[in-house]
DNA sequence: ATGGCTTGAGTGTCAAGA
């Protein structure tokens, strides 16, 4: 099984990409953020002639995360239920015996800022639920823009980032707080290429100079981390014409059936 | 120098992203 997670920065933009790459990789799971579109916008029909059922969390404007599946997705759930929120940022379905949490994780702007105490309270209220949730399912997937990057080796230039917004001590305290519940980053399985990033600002042609961090991830409970074969982010779709700022991220499962 | 692009909303130009 082939699960992968991509900030598209607005649907309605990149649904060329995601049609593109949805054929070319043909993932299982994809689960996406940044859509920045009301259901009522939201492309069902041409993702189910692609092939894939879809559920969507959407808003006006900002936010918004779907999952879209070969499979038909089971018990979608909506948003943290320990977290009044008017920001759509988290969907939850199961398929293949797997629970799959997409997540677009609060950027916090800037340390000490309003947003940055939201990003902390939402990161801590996302650990709460999940430990209760990952007691319910065994198998589950955490996937999505993090904006956290976990060590300084997910960093271009880390004397440059050194707490700031991204890769402060308590947002990498938050990602490991993950890891504590016994979750793994599938990426960091296996070997990989120094500098892998999964995001280059649009600006100062950070892309070509590869001045990225690596901010977008997928953790995966112990029993899915045993059959994790491969994970790998795929710069293709950044080399586009209009692309998203980010790289979609993709794990390979081997599913015992 | 706190800039630099890109998006959505909306038709001015700004907020937000990371």
């Amino acid at each position: 099984m082939k699960i992968a997670t991509w900030n598209v920065n607005s649907l309605k933009v990149r649904l060329p990409h995601v049609l593109d790459w949805l054929s070319a990789v043909q993932p299982d799971v994809l689960c996406l953020q940044e859509t920045k579109t009301e259901d009522k916008g939201f492309p069902f029909v041409e993702l189910e002639s692609a092939g894939y059922h879809a559920a969507h969390n959407g808003q006006k404007t900002y936010n918004g995360v779907a999952i879209l599946a070969r499979e038909a997705l089971v018990d979608a759930t909506r948003d943290l239920p320990n977290f009044d929120d008017p920001q759509k940022r988290l969907i939850t379905a199961t398929l293949s015996g797997v629970r799959f949490v997409c997540a677009y994780m609060p950027n916090g702007q800037e340390i000490g800022s309003d947003k940055y105490a939201y990003k902390l309270a939402w990161l801590a209220a996302l650990r709460d639920w999940l430990r209760g949730e990952l007691a319910r399912h065994p198998r589950l997937a955490l996937l999505g823009d993090f904006n956290i990057a976990p060590e300084d080796r997910d960093v271009h230039d880390p004397e440059a980032w050194r707490e700031k917004i991204l890769c402060s001590t308590p947002e990498r305290a938050a990602f490991r707080a993950f890891l504590d519940l016994g979750l793994h980053d599938a990426f960091r399985l296996f070997d990989q290429p120094e500098k892998s990033f999964s995001w280059w600002d649009y600006r100062m042609m950070a892309f070509r100079r590869n001045l990225g961090l690596r901010i977008d991830h997928i953790l995966l409970s112990r029993t899915l981390a045993d059959d994790c074969r491969a994970c790998m982010i795929d710069e293709t779709p950044r080399r586009l014409e209009r692309p998203s700022d980010h790289a979609p991220v993709i794990a390979e499962i081997a599913l015992p059936k």
